[in-house]
DNA sequence: CATATGAACTCAACTGTTCAGTTCAGCCAA
DNA sequence: TTGGCTGAACTGAACAGTTGAGTTCATATG
């Protein structure tokens, strides 16, 4: 008499390691061929049957959306918002800043990943309106709140003059961040060389611009 | 005994007319729903028939294309161009910065079609490997050389101080029309109070730092 | 007993083609 | 100017062939 209209996934530990194995292989062929990846490939990347993944997401949607959200829940941000944290009570700001670029900048570099997800579901975004905006809550905004809260601080120290919280915190962004983010959409990517130089020019750039001293 | 194993497009008036409504229709559609439309309806809203279609295009692909190459022939650089090469003549080198900078970033707002249609390109970049390159040379790249000659003469005159000619061009790229890019991924875009507070502030973070009188 | 499997199946959507007939512009003759 | 001729381009509808999502079921396994 089970009247499963809706039938549960399964639950379980063989079940659970199915699930991951499952989650892995739809985001690595997501990544490598996009949405068009038939689901019987991605079961057979995983080692599992097609039925099995049906019994566990539903849908090809359903499967898609647990790829993005369990990426998001990815690092990206623990050593990097510790870095931002740490500004504030830094003796020597500009280095300190230029090591907390250099944290950041590294994590949005090797998860390449993610930013690839990222096209991924803005491509898809027709597809999945509201994975879009789950994305904006948790994409560069992830730390959005830590990095505004690091010039706050700094600004409330009277360290930086920033007349302009919003415009300073996008500007941020831009100098170090935005520049990987863009080229990524080509497939391509920026040297090493360039990428340091970039942080380092970018940190003086900003800092000589909100630095109160200057007048 | 005409043997076209290739039956080459239509051509004359009439065509013509045809041609440039499916290409429009199909740019709107590719733009609204995706690759995913159907050829159907994308002649449906050419008002045209789905043979008509064939024969002008022979295939999805072809007519993707079209739409693409088409759409990369399109202004976003004229006014904005012309305004670059003006600055090293300028008296008032700030003001004559912001100008070309608004500029600059209302042909990238207002064309964001163009934007979006990079995102569509990104998106499909497995289905069409050679469009994603063609795209790069035309991209923000397209007037990355008006850039850098603008950058060069100011330099050149003396008026700035360029060490790394390579970084002040991604810097500015960032500054001012990288927020709008990367926004636009999710569908969002930068309301004008802030677009152009981030013109003003990121013209005179820019020039701050490349100033040859600092120091 | 819950979970996983494989194979065969349904169903819908989409690309691309065929074909018989229609529109339309230009042209020539009266 | 009128009227009809010609041929290229267009149409509508039906059709073929494929692909891929999602299901069913009998069976296996731990």
């Amino acid at each position: 008499m089970s009247v499963d209209s809706v039938r549960q996934p399964p639950s379980g530990p063989r079940a659970e390691l199915k699930r991951q194995a499952i989650v892995r292989a739809a985001r690595e062929l997501f990544l490598r061929d996009g949405f068009g990846v038939g689901m019987d490939v991605i079961a057979a990347e995983a080692g599992v049957s097609k039925v099995t993944v049906y019994n566990h997401f539903g849908s090809k949607e359903a499967l898609f959306t647990a790829v993005i959200t369990s990426a998001l829940d990815e690092p990206l941000g623990h050593a990097t918002s510790a870095a931002l944290e740490e500004l504030a009570e830094a003796e020597d700001l500009r280095t300190a800043l230029i090591d907390a670029a250099r944290a950041w900048v590294h994590a949005v570099r090797t998860n390449e990943d993610v930013i690839a997800l990222r096209n991924l579901v803005a491509a898809e975004q027709h597809r999945f309106p509201e994975l879009g905006h789950a994305w904006q809550g948790h994409g560069p905004e992830g730390h959005h709140p830590a990095v505004a809260g690091a010039l706050r601080a700094l600004a409330d120290q009277g360290r930086l003059a920033i007349p302009d919280l919003e415009a300073a915190i996008i500007q941020l962004y831009a100098l170090l961040v935005f520049p990987h983010m863009v080229f990524s959409t080509y497939g391509a990517h920026v040297e090493d060389g360039l990428t340091d130089r970039l942080i380092v020019s970018g940190v003086d750039m900003f800092l000589g611009y909100y630095s109160p001293q200057r007048q």
